[in-house]
DNA sequence: TATTGTTATACTCTATAACTATA
DNA sequence: TATAGTTATAGAGTATAACAATA
């Protein structure tokens, strides 16, 4: 009978589970955006950019769940780098509407190629059915859990 | 017909799905954590050595895959608190073995107690089955994943 | 020489409060 | 008054290099 895993007890929580299997994903996702000069969450902010033209940061900071703080200097890496433009809104002149340049659209599209390839990589010996069900309970999961701010209690055992 | 989420091209990658989901848990654990004085990786360290004691830091580190320095702090913590004890390895001296102490074990599972809870709101809507299910496919993940150090080359698409 | 634990350090990610300019 | 974007800031988390003590 083989030992129990030093970490077995941890292993029954699915948190734990969840970060290590992430950090794994969160390394092979950051060494394959590395050669486009792109982070996790620029690139994750240049798709969405690129499928939602006219996008304000606000909208784009809640569809993305960052504060609306952390994006800035985010939208200037993706804006110094000549990937997107941000345009004063005619409405409303508070307000950018964000939009992909050409450039943007180009490298969007590769990085794109290079991060399915990635996710492939990752999900190696799980068929079709197992990645749809495994993406279907985290998003059940998604649901369960909480924002940051979100300041329900929680009784002491 | 619906109108598709702003982020329905990410929602196919597996990492996003997955870091959605962990922000949800990590932030009701957290939460969750606080009474008792623990943050995720100090109620990690202390429930590993609860459960292997004797166990030394490099081991440690190791098991919980995080960096030795960052174990100091984190090893710092728990003795401050009275929950472990580091007592010199009599066959080398170097070394420390890791133990929890009386109040620690206390501690220990109150705060067990408590995380079962938590864990039990994160997978609600989900049959013990999936629950399973969930675990494994995340486990062949990690199998897949890299580790931070890991240089291994990526060609760029 | 190699290993255990440590120090110092730096970089990323992320959360909050408060400001400005418009509305 | 409220909202869009911004600034400043602070706290985690985490990675690397280099050191002292011991093997």
């Amino acid at each position: 009978m083989a030992q129990a895993a030093p970490d077995a007890t941890l292993r029954r929580f699915s948190g734990y589970g969840m970060k290590r299997a992430f950090n794994g994903i969160q390394a092979d996702l950051s060494a394959t955006l590395q050669p486009f000069g792109l982070r996790m969450v620029t690139f994750s902010a240049l798709v969405v950019i690129h499928d939602n033209p006219g996008l304000r940061q606000t909208r784009l900071a809640g569809v993305l769940a960052i504060e609306r703080p952390n994006l800035v200097a985010i939208l200037e890496d993706l804006e110094r780098a000549d990937l997107i433009a941000r345009t004063r809104a005619e409405t409303d002149r508070r307000a950018y509407e964000l939009s992909v340049t050409a450039k943007g659209r180009t490298l969007c599209q590769q990085a794109m190629a290079a991060v399915v390839d990635h996710d492939r990589r990752m999900t190696r010996g799980l068929s079709a059915d197992e990645s749809a069900t495994l993406q279907k309970l985290l998003r059940r999961i998604e649901g369960n859990g909480r924002t940051p701010h979100d300041r329900r209690k929680i009784s002491r055992a």
